[in-house]
DNA sequence: CCTTGTATGCTAAAATATTAGCGGTGATGG
DNA sequence: CCATCACCGCTAATATTTTAGCATACAAGG
């Protein structure tokens, strides 16, 4: 039974992907700025021709700023952010939001201050009182 | 300046793509029930031809079992998981583990079980204790 | 022992993606 | 006013991906 296809971001080609991703990445980008983030950039022409095609898939819009095309995605961030998290989720973790959790803490210890673990406590004590 | 290639993964074309994903998913799986799981699936040939080509680069391997080939990953779904959740942490939320939890917690409030936010609720608290 | 169903390997055609070239436009500054 | 630079749109060649067909093998059932 084929799946119907709910992710329109799983169906890009390899290029369209690292575009999109970089868009995201930098919240908007210039064709040149896409470039400079590609691994094996092309020609500056293909990057341009890609963002077009993205654009015309409706991925992507663009605005004109001194001369020349900034691109940001027509999605927003959030969205496209939690349909990413959830298919990891669902993909390497069981749907569960433990390991995931787990997982998540454990690439970031380093990184993450006292100020901010206590936050994340309070977050999961909200989320604890309203699940109830 | 062209990043380096670290992610294999981030390279493949979209079938392939698709399929380790649901090879993932799965933990393992045969050639009919990957087609199972592709959208638009394609001919039984044709998904046996990528899980070839996917054995080929080394990101599956398989074993005979009652005449027929069950494929799993050679990298550790563990692993590949963290690379998964550190590439949408940081095109997603910048980097912020304390936004993709919040995120991560917002997904999926409905399926949290109480026991499973006590559960949550430690992780921090240790993670917090050996940050220290 | 033959037929049928389910697999595999190999091969090649068809479809898509990827790349880059060319011509033109507008801004800048010598 | 002209040369240069940095863009864009359009077009087409090239490379890769995607698909499926065909020959064969092996096991199960009649």
């Amino acid at each position: 039974m084929a799946k119907r296809q709910q992710q329109p971001l799983l169906n890009l080609s390899r290029r369209e992907r690292q575009i999109i991703d970089i868009v995201y990445r930098r919240g908007r980008a210039s064709a040149a700025e896409v470039r400079e983030d590609l691994p094996n950039a092309p020609s500056y022409s293909s990057v341009r021709t890609l963002l077009s095609i993205l654009e015309q898939k409706g991925h992507l819009k663009h605005v004109e700023e001194g001369g020349r095309y900034i691109y940001s995605s027509t999605r927003r961030r959030e969205n496209v952010g939690r349909a990413a998290l959830r298919r990891v989720l669902q993909t390497f973790y069981h749907g569960s939001v433990e390991k995931t959790m787990a997982a998540l803490l454990d690439i970031s210890e380093s990184r993450l201050s006292a100020e901010e673990m206590k936050r994340l406590a309070k977050l999961i004590e909200e989320a604890r009182k309203e699940g109830r």
